[in-house]
RNA sequence: GGGCGAUUAGCUCAGUUGGUUAGAGCGUUACAUUGACAUUGUAAAGGUCACAGGUUCGAGUCCUGUAUCGCCCACCA
């Protein structure tokens, strides 16, 4: 017998070995098992590409969640002879990671980016990441991930760099880019904007100012930003309202407020709420969305007077170039000291920050590129954006589970909003739009031709002026990191090239991302997939919960409650945590992740280890290529096993993992071992009937290969190890990773 | 304000299209154990499946309502 069954299971031994086994075998690779014979050119695929962790930092315990799931579904297909692929890669996250970088920089050297030229500020961002990068693909192979490293992806190196390019011109030539001016949300810390859903609200406590703007004003209106107010063209009040109704339509000339003029047009309008405050809601249109839509709806003139700095830029000394803050605090005191402030109260109010600096969002009228979600496009029959990414949901091509997201990702749908795409940070895909020069010298022989020259180019490089000298240049701004993020399923199978991978594997069969990023990316994958591919883009969404802590609290770096994913492999082996991460874990749950979980699956590896070193000790005059006749009751165990494999199947194909490790877990011990074991010792003694002794022996040695080969999913590693220690047959593979799954 | 989910053993959670006696891990108790098992086995205690109605031959599972907790979206100016 083998030496190493002697000693309990020994994974951290073990695991760095086996897997440079598999890498060295090539078999991640689809193409090499064919190529190897492993699996037919025929044989029908089966596709997923890697959520792409963010080059922020180190994987945590919820990549390790995710791989776990990924790669047991991903080696149960290879194994059934699928063509199998699993594209890892990484994403660049723009905002997240530049903010990152620019908050340990801060920290190191004091210096930002104001301290930099763009070239080297992006490239010391992009090392910065790089780095990350390098730490997060040592981390995938210690989880065992059976990735394809052939094909790794970055959202940003060059070939995805094409496709975004690719994706943002036809987008553009077909109207469904824009360069709009509109009320965006502004991150002054961050300085930048950023879309809706970049958005997260805190509840603070507010004062709630009640007031009129002079003393002939006959409106009250109540506000809790008063220094917005030097900038509103407008009040609105409820078209129903009776107290106001002789006062619409009139315009107010205020000589005086806080020593700027206003011009305040009454209007009514329908979203105004006669129950709220005083019924009538001051219109700044510069510094609300909700204003610059009921502004838009009545032609308002729109007076910006809060600038990117979140200063005011209006005004005399008393408020000029001051923070919003203390100009609120100048304008309530002059509302007071003129008799013109009614009420103060103290509410609570959300307030809007941003996700990556926390920074207090501003709502600015800014000049940015929007993705139009609401316009008929030509192409898809006159379809909108919001269209494409509802259909395929809606009719069940796409497959989201668990099923009650479908409803949350239609009510999101229907209240979404133009995308806004450009941010105005350095590390991210810069925006291929190129801006001709002003001036403007004809080349010789075109002196009538410079009317022609092109304004505005959608272009990969830098374009030349056909007719004049003049240079083009680039917009500087870069995009949402989301936009790349939405050609992931294609651009990583080398989209917009009409590669075989493409036609291949795409649409991909299973995309497993958290349910926290179903709107920001899922939703965007169907959407860039249905505009540009026609087609959907992967054919099941299985969502996963979020990995807490064992007390069900998130894991932050202020709880200081955070667990490496190294520490737990080390302690107990990869095996033990991935099957801690899929056992009774339903889709869409969250895990209160406890250590004693994982600590009763290496124990599981454990007695799979004796129970292998008690079967293999027991076959020293068993010939595994020889057959055996079985007696009824050893036929009965193998059906009994037969049965169990094809409910795992079942379960697997339907992607309930949670049960299939569950139930696979319980056989093995309490069946194999308690039951079947326990009772084949007194068949076993050499004293006993050899027939018997044989049916015994055969039984065993069966059970206990077609267990690893079910098993191999979950704890690729242990299985493996175990494969190439026991007895094989000349038809067996060398390595498990390839041996076909038991039917 | 709108929507979604959860409530099952001391703890953390499963429970598949309604079907016998409701399960797992950890914890607790007793016994066994030089055992294939330093990580074992056998058994026990522990549940009015949140509550109240309803459908059904039969409900943890389906329906209605209530309570509590959690999450998402909106953002009242």
């Amino acid at each position: 017998m083998n030496d190493k069954l002697l000693k309990p299971y020994n994974p951290n031994e073990t695991e760095a070995r086996i897997y440079k086994r598999w890498e060295d075998s090539g078999y991640f690779n689809p193409d090499v098992c064919i190529a190897k014979g492993i699996t037919k050119p025929d044989a029908p695929h089966f596709s997923i590409v890697l959520p792409p962790p963010n080059v922020t930092g180190r994987l945590h315990l919820g990549h390790a969640l995710e791989h776990s799931l990924q790669d047991a579904v991903v080696r149960f297909e290879r194994m059934r002879g699928k063509r199998t692929v699993w594209i890892p890669g990484t994403d660049h996250a723009a905002i997240a990671t530049q903010s990152r970088f620019e908050k340990e920089l801060q920290k190191e050297s004091g210096k930002s980016r104001h301290d930099f030229p763009r070239e080297e500020f992006f490239k010391m961002i992009n090392e910065f990441g790089l780095k990350n990068q390098k730490d997060m693909l040592i981390q995938m192979r210690l989880l065992g991930s059976s990735l394809d490293w052939s094909r790794e992806a970055f959202t940003l190196d060059y070939k995805r760099s094409m496709a975004v390019k690719t994706a943002f011109k036809k987008m553009y030539d077909e109207g469904l880019i824009y360069r709009g001016n509109r009320v965006i949300n502004w991150d002054p810390k961050g300085q930048t904007t950023i879309a809706d859903d970049e958005i997260i609200y805190e509840e603070r406590e507010a004062k709630f100012y009640t007031f009129k703007y002079s003393k002939d004003f006959p409106i009250p209106i109540s506000t809790t930003r008063a220094e917005t107010k030097v900038g509103d063209t407008a009040v609105a009040v409820n078209p129903k309202d009776a107290r106001y109704k002789e006062y619409v339509g009139k315009t107010y000339l205020i000589k005086d407020f806080c020593g700027v003029p206003l011009t305040i047009k009454v209007i009514a309008d329908e979203s105004v709420e006669a129950d709220f405050g005083t019924g009538a809601l001051g219109v700044t249109p510069a510094h609300s969305q909700i204003d610059a839509d009921i502004a838009a709806r009545h032609n308002l003139p729109t007076v910006q007077v809060i600038n990117e700095y979140a200063k005011m830029m209006i005004g005399d000394e008393r408020i000029l170039g001051k923070k919003t803050t203390e100009a609120r605090e100048v304008i309530v005191s002059w509302l007071r000291n003129q008799g013109l402030l009614e009420k103060e109260e103290t509410i609570k109010q959300n307030i809007s920050t941003a996700e990556r600096t926390g920074g207090i969002i501003e709502p600015l009228p800014k000049l940015q590129w929007f993705i139009d979600v609401n316009k008929a496009i030509p192409s898809k029959g006159g379809k909108t954006l919001k269209e494409l990414m509802r259909e395929p949901v809606a009719s069940k091509k796409i497959n989201i589970l668990p099923d009650h997201f479908e409803k949350i990702y239609f009510n999101w749908i229907d209240n979404l909003r133009d995308w806004c795409i450009s941010r105005q940070i350095i590390y991210g895909h810069r925006i291929p739009v190129w801006y001709h020069e002003l001036k403007c010298i004809p080349k010789q022989g075109h002196e009538q031709d410079i009317v022609k020259c092109e304004q505005i180019l959608i272009s990969a490089d830098k374009p030349k002026c056909e007719f004049c000298d003049a240079q083009y240049i680039q917009d500087s701004d870069t995009l949402d990191t989301w936009f790349s993020s939405g050609l992931w399923t294609f651009s990583t199978l080398g989209w917009p090239g009409q590669t075989t991978d493409l036609k291949t594997y795409h649409p991909t069969s299973l995309m497993n991302p958290g349910y926290e990023i179903l709107f920001f990316w899922v939703a965007r994958m169907v959407m860039m997939s249905e505009y540009l591919l026609g087609d959907i883009p992967f054919k099941t969404v299985y969502l996963h919960g979020i990995v807490r802590d064992s007390k069900g609290k998130k894991f932050s770096k202020s709880a200081n409650n955070g667990i490496e994913p190294e520490e737990v492999i080390k302690q107990l082996g990869t095996d033990a945590l991935r099957m801690s991460m899929i056992v009774g874990i339903g889709p869409g749950n969250d895990i209160n992740f406890d250590l004693q979980k994982v600590k009763a699956y290496s124990k599981f590896a454990n007695k799979l280890w004796n129970i292998t070193r008690f079967v293999v000790s027991n076959l020293e005059d068993f010939d595994p290529n020889k057959k055996y006749k079985l007696t009824a009751a050893d036929t009965a165990l193998l059906e009994e096993q037969k049965n169990l494999a094809k409910k795992i199947s079942e379960d697997m194909e339907t992607y309930k993992f949670y049960l299939a490790a569950e139930n696979l877990y319980h056989y093995i011990w309490h069946t194999f071992a308690d039951k079947i074991i326990e009772e084949s010792k007194t068949r076993l003694s050499r004293s006993a009937d050899n027939k018997d002794r044989e049916s015994i022996q055969s039984t065993l040695y069966t059970i206990l290969k077609i267990n690893l080969r079910l098993l191999h999913p979950f704890m690729p590693f242990i299985t493996e190890e175990l494969w190439s220690i026991i007895p094989r047959v000349s038809t067996d593979n060398d390595l498990l990773l390839v041996e076909s799954w038991p039917n």
